[in-house]
DNA sequence: GCAAAAAAAGGTATTTTTATCCTTTATTTT
DNA sequence: AAAATAAAGGATAAAAATACCTTTTTTTGC
């Protein structure tokens, strides 16, 4: 369903949201060992998300990765989009690239609900509604 | 959610399905051709298949595959685990090793129906039920 | 028996994904 | 100003998934 970065991806953003309001902002290092991802692949991947201003970051020392008050307004899909595309939750289960509600496959309808569950949980839930350890 | 190795084997295994009754079996080439997916990497996934006694085959002129009244019984779930593994509609959507019903991850519960869904219809829905172009 | 057909099997090649390494740039502290 | 820190960026490496090619085995029809 979703790749390893973009596992990865949530994942971090979801550890910055739970650490928000700390003085000290999270550096790769920390948030690596936090979620036992390797670090160097982790890194490249909170870039991604901060060129697209899906998270912010500072460098030096006492520096690292933060939430500001735009971040928190974000929805969790467009991390989703922004590392494994817009199409991912739109693509047909079997591969088919034909596949819609017209011509369905034939796991379809029963693929169907779900996705469109997640999509709106990821377009419900924004990267500020995680802090505090809440779930989405 | 799916390899692409499962979804031309379930596709595969549907196109055998609709064209059960034919006297003659499919070979490999018309498989790949009418799915439009590449004909030896098909060929690959169609001998695993066939090594897992969910479909059968014969070599020689005239030979290809068919499915006999065993095959017919499997559920579709079979051939996502020979092909993807047992554990593919287990595993956490965020790839969190921790993650169950105790221990949520913060999709969890958004997934979990939708994984369940699927793993009921694939359980449900034998190869032999997607004869006569049927859905699961 | 022989030639052709078609799957089985094994190995190789390519592509994509995942992971690491190393250098540069920006920032902060001393 | 110098040193330390940490992200940014580029290049490379390793692993996995996908795709292709060649040989072998089996079967069929002549």
């Amino acid at each position: 369903m979703f790749s390893k970065s973009c596992q990865y991806a949530i994942r971090a953003v979801a550890y910055l949201a739970e650490h928000k309001g700390t003085d000290k902002n999270a550096g790769v290092k920390e948030i690596a060992e936090a979620l036992q991802v390797p670090q160097q692949f982790l890194a490249k991947i909170l870039q991604t998300l901060s060129r697209h201003n899906l998270i912010s970051s500072v460098k030096g020392p006492g520096g690292g990765f933060y939430l500001d008050e735009t971040n928190v307004n974000a929805p969790l899909l467009e991390i989703v989009e922004v590392i494994d595309g817009k199409n991912t939750l739109n693509a047909c289960i079997l591969g088919k690239p034909t596949c819609s509600s017209e011509h369905p496959c034939l796991l379809h309808q029963h693929f169907h609900g779900c996705r469109e569950g997640l999509r709106s949980a990821l377009s419900t839930c924004t990267i500020g509604s995680l802090m505090d350890g809440k779930s989405c």
